[in-house]
DNA sequence: CAATGTAGTTAATGATCGTTAACGTAGCGA
DNA sequence: TCGCTACGTTAACGATCATTAACTACATTG
């Protein structure tokens, strides 16, 4: 709960409010497609809890990074716990449906692994600060908030299981279940990365998972079994 | 509380004898092999911060997960941060070091680069909860020890990319680097994955790794320049 | 046997944190 | 203009936590 010490909580404080916001117009409130508070507060939050773990960073470390303070929090949200709620569910709907949208009109299974994993690698580079808070603080959630995401994260994980499984049928399921965990965590690895450019490094987490999944096919990997 | 002193400490007593402590000899004070106090509370602190996070954890949880209760922890570390900084510190010099020694006298690049995988992933899987606090809390460290701890996992990874350029020196330092980040995120996804056995866990890690690092050395891989 | 060091205990302390209360203000529709 | 709502503010509350203090049991050593 408590960051370190005295000096730690305000050297946070100066780096968040000396840093510049970078994006984001100083508007607030959802007028035109400008981002709303609850947006903007989402967004920090999960930077903050990225970087320094939930119960890292305190209710005004959030505040202060939208240049509100402190409580001014519980307008948007019913609580600490919630924003995590939201933030986690949001991003386990977000992967599910996109990874099921991505296989199920797609009748080549190869072809529906290559989108998988493109689909992933976009999405991990694209929103590294929630790949992390996802890997990282689903533990803090409270109960049936934590029941769901872990329902939503088992349904995403089937949906690469079963496209593996079309590709390689001589897998057991575990091996399936075990490689697929394994491909995730080599592309969610981006956010301790020291990154290419963009594109360049889509080429290559896309292409090292490819090979990570497929490349021994047509060897003697002999202890695959049933 | 009705209970007296004595009483109290009785209980105690008993409940740290009758408790079915898995490993170790009811020793104590570091006389032969046996795990000291010390070691006990790393090893379970480091169960419970792979699991909560370090500002998750109470001094209370980490004492109570030993059979000794809250303060007593100051008599053995200097504090909760003292903890994970020698956790931290800890693995990091072991990594370090098994990843160098299995590469010195390696000549052939290949197999220095597969000695290194085989490395990772022995240690990943025999120290999940370490692998995880590693990812997990090392901006939870305070100064001087979070320095040192990123100096060494510079160096682990320095040691990754020269023997991975050894093998493909068509690819550029920061190509290599990156794909060394990713390797090291497939090892280290075991934590989180639905684990098989270990010698079919550790064969399916280390074929997918030296697959995602070599698979397509001889393709149209276009755009590896350097 | 006395002295000492080691490894525990409970109780108290001070800081921090999430949450709530009480209050202010600008915009807006009747 | 009146009152309502949305969105802030600061101050106070209660819990929790790391740390320290004061004290106790026990083994070892002189």
């Amino acid at each position: 709960m408590i960051v370190n010490v005295a000096m730690l909580t305000l050297t946070n404080q100066f780096r968040l409010v000396s840093d510049p916001m970078s994006n984001e117009t100083p508007d607030g409130t959802g007028r035109g497609g400008a981002t709303s508070r609850r947006e903007q507060l989402l967004s920090a939050a999960a930077e903050l809890f990225a970087r320094y773990g939930f119960h890292g960073v305190g209710i005004d470390d959030i505040g202060a990074a939208v240049g509100i303070s402190g409580p001014a929090l519980y307008r948007h949200f019913r609580g600490k716990d919630a924003m995590l709620g939201e933030m986690l569910t949001g991003i386990s709907e977000r992967l599910l449906h996109g990874g099921r949208a991505r296989t199920v009109d797609t009748p080549d299974p190869l072809a529906a692994l290559e989108a998988l994993v493109a689909w992933h690698v976009e999405f991990a580079l694209t929103n590294s600060a929630l790949i992390t808070v996802h890997l990282r603080d689903l533990d803090s959630l409270a109960e049936p908030d934590r029941h769901r995401v872990r329902e939503l994260q088992r349904g995403y994980v089937e949906v690469w299981v079963d496209t593996l499984l079309q590709c390689r049928p001589e897998l057991s399921e575990h091996t399936a279940r075990a490689s697929a965990h394994a491909v995730l965590g080599l592309i969610n690895s981006t956010p301790h990365s020291a990154r290419l450019d963009p594109t360049r490094m889509s080429e290559l987490l896309h292409r090292m998972a490819m090979n990570a999944l497929l490349a021994d096919r047509r060897n003697g990997a002999g202890t695959d079994g049933v």
